[in-house]
DNA sequence: AAATTAATGTGTTGTAAGTACATATTTACT
DNA sequence: AGTAAATATGTACTTACAACACATTAATTT
């Protein structure tokens, strides 16, 4: 059997097996966090299967015998945003029984951070949006769950790491930060002890320049250090064994 | 196609596809933590693959198709170690191209905690048994990084959650404890700090009885306060959608 | 041009937690 | 009875956390 014969052998034999709901597919489901007029938002599509109509559904597909996790992961991201230089962090499995109507898929969440603004998503031809992530109260499949896990996954790392910058442009201000903060945390922060919390850190260079664009007193623009510029906060897994 | 001859057909194209590799196997790898003699321990079997021959691997399975993720690691730990009854907490998948050498495999690692001395497990027959975390230096395939994954996770976990008790026995003195926190994080501790630390947090009631076979001054025992008892910190996901 | 408004930018004080460190007490052992 | 080794507890110092107030700057209005 030649080896194009086996990848077509393979092909049928998938999509058979799975079919017939006995295999276990595999599949990455990606949180897209962004961030935009003072809220956290995440990039949803419309589900394409009846039993869950008019719900909305996270971006994800099956993982492909030759890549990896992050590999898949990237793949959605460059399909679904355009942007292949992304922060990316695993979250979890969900593997209930249930939770797919089509047969058994296991599924491993990634939660990513854009910055809105920074790209252009082809938002239009297939009902792909940005959605508050507040007013989101069902999803379909188990994704509501995942979408939560991974939020609170976000809350936890964000009070430890520098990672919220990647939902920001190069250029921000302290207020945008904090408002920023504010929105991913569910809280109000006073704005004397949050700057000096941030400036302790030392994550921050001041640039020298100043907000033009805003209809008041402009604040002074900062930049991440780049020596925080991480593309995850994992070890990346460079060998196997 | 009645039901029957489909799982047939099922498991015969199941079987070829896993032998051609093209299909995605999926597992659960565990690694099971004990504590013993001062020191923070994990169950590892001797691999019965040669391209690993003399090294230790952790213990895992195919996921079945009619269990869910837990389930598997649940029925791991049962066959393993006798043990239903256990704490368990997911930690994140590896899903590496190579990690695997006889196909692609994708894991997803838990990790579990027991008291050593309340189990007995069938160590004798099959080459299993409990090795110093310390010691441990080359693993079966990427084995060695999903402990040091898992035991980062369990050194972040102990210093919020009152997950460390499941190491121990019931009843345990202040001195175990500290012994403990000290194996895990490999840091030592201020002895009149820790107990201070440790009556803020609240988690124990002094049961009003004294250790009993030590060579010095018996200290006090305590027992975990029932209201902190889980099996996991995750939120049962009961239901699917 | 002067007054107003709304945001920026910084400092102080009280409270709680974290760290370093010392002494008295109890039990087992010799 | 005396010694050794561990338990048990307390104090001073430092650092982080929380609540809070005032002067400054630039855009806007009068």
């Amino acid at each position: 059997m030649t080896e194009k014969e086996m990848r077509l052998k393979t092909a049928e034999i998938e999509k058979i097996s799975h079919l017939d709901y006995f295999n276990i597919a595999i599949s990455v489901d990606c949180v897209i966090f962004g961030y935009e007029e003072k809220e956290l938002k995440v990039l949803l599509i419309k589900s394409d299967l009846e039993e869950f109509a008019g719900l909305y559904s996270l971006l994800g597909d099956l993982i492909r015998p030759d890549e990896d996790l992050e590999t898949a992961s990237y793949r959605i991201l460059k399909d679904r945003t355009g942007l292949d230089d992304v922060y990316l962090e695993q979250v979890q499995a969900f593997g209930s029984i249930e939770r797919h109507p089509s047969g058994r898929v296991i599924t491993i969440a990634y939660y990513s951070l854009i910055d809105i603004k920074h790209h252009k998503l082809k938002l239009s031809h297939n009902e792909l949006n940005w959605h508050p992530v507040n007013e989101i109260k069902k999803m379909a499949f188990d994704h509501k769950l995942i979408l939560d896990s991974c939020l609170g996954r976000l809350q936890e790392q964000v009070l430890e790491h520098p990672v919220i910058f990647n939902l920001l442009p190069e250029k921000f201000s302290l207020r945008e930060l904090q408002e920023l903060y504010e929105a991913i945390l569910g809280v109000e922060l006073d704005r004397r002890n949050f700057r000096k919390k941030i400036s302790i850190k030392d994550w921050l260079v001041d640039i020298d320049e100043m907000e033009n664009d805003v209809p008041h007193r402009p604040g002074k623009l900062y930049k991440l250090k780049p020596e925080f510029k991480k593309r995850t906060l994992r070890k990346k897994l460079t060998q196997a064994f």
